[in-house]
DNA sequence: ATTATTTTAGAACAAACGTACGATTTTTTA
DNA sequence: TAAAAAATCGTACGTTTGTTCTAAAATAAT
């Protein structure tokens, strides 16, 4: 019984956190996260303005946790999608698809993660960037692996990532279909870049 | 003689608007928009804080006196040197030539353009959507140009958008080498991905 | 049942902001 | 040189913000 009712408390609080987590980052995403205020989250969870912070500490802490939140699963299921795959350009396929696919189905989060990176400040900044760095690494990898004369990879990487990342600005879920043309697109794109590069020298 | 006075007043006011404009421009493109204050630039420009509504009525006129010079200084370029054009992929090329070497150039404004269109409210950002409308229907002609069997350029422009637009979350004037490869990269990129779009489908 | 603990709400605070105002200085005009 | 116009500054106001504090309500423990 005792062990019934914490749990139910501790479930009771875990769906709160994560309703709270969700409404921050819908409004987040839409106001940005300097015209977003904590009155507006306790608005629309309908938890009081002095309560939300029983849930977190400063309003910092919580743009933090939902990035490295969102961070962590991308990475995650993209490593995870990698395992299975040794062909260069199928890893560029998955890696592509894997992001792309993440950011239509959790817009709010990666438009966060996308433009509100330099929201962020001290050691909460300091440890996103340790994660983005090592993600973009990954794709940095698989782009060397294509084509292994590339010896700087900087103008690919982040022209790929541009592709993916500019996708808040325009697609609406609404509207737009499925993912898939847009993922055969960039990698089409990904793929010529990474082949040609630097050909000319040659 | 009192026509020297007078071009030296306006010449002064002339000047003076465009520190206000440029120092601004710093300083929405470093803080963001919102986090700036006019106090900031106030201090910036050693003008004081009354005296900065002068030279503009409120903030948001301000930033988007800065998004329509700088939207359509691009714009005109663009224009301007596309006149002299014919082939499509040439065409392309001046049109990603043109953005790219314009963004790296005006980073502060540009910056300003691509990551604070949600800004701008009202009549404000009627005018400068208005204006990206058409900007970017300059580039998806271009791709409808080259291939023509493409009814819905959507995906690939703003794919393109991307990754020129991403610039400023990794260019580093004081590090990185020229444009010209950025260039040569991306036009790569946007001519395969415009030239296979929907192959599959055949 | 009563005490202790956790959960919740609302008011209060200090700081920062955009903007308006009034006064003062500088420049122009007559 | 006197009057009029402009440029310039510092202050003040009202609002909004993130955060803290106090107290009440609800729940758990004994």
């Amino acid at each position: 019984m005792i062990q019934f009712t914490k749990d139910t408390a501790s479930e009771k609080y875990n769906t709160r956190l994560q309703t709270i987590f969700n409404a921050a980052s819908e409004i987040f995403a839409e106001k940005g996260y300097h015209q977003a205020s904590i009155r507006n989250i306790a608005k629309a969870t309908g938890v009081s303005l002095g309560h939300l912070y029983y849930y977190f500490s400063n309003k910092e802490e919580l743009l933090y946790k939902i990035s490295l939140n969102c961070f962590e699963s991308v990475k995650f299921s993209c490593v995870e999608k990698l395992e299975s795959a040794t062909d260069s350009e199928e890893r560029l396929l998955i890696f592509i698809e894997n992001h792309v696919s993440y950011f239509v189905n959790h817009l709010n989060e990666m438009k966060i993660l996308a433009h509100e990176s330099d929201s962020l400040t001290g050691d909460f900044n300091e440890e996103i960037l340790e994660i983005k760095r090592n993600y973009i690494s990954i794709l940095e990898a698989i782009v060397m692996e294509i084509n292994p004369k590339i010896t700087d990879p900087t103008i690919i990487t982040f022209s790929i990532f541009g592709m993916m990342n500019w996708i808040y600005t325009w697609y609406n879920p609404k509207i737009s279909s499925g993912i898939s043309q847009i993922v055969e697109t960039i990698f089409q794109m990904a793929i010529s870049g990474i082949k040609n590069f630097e050909l000319k020298k040659n």
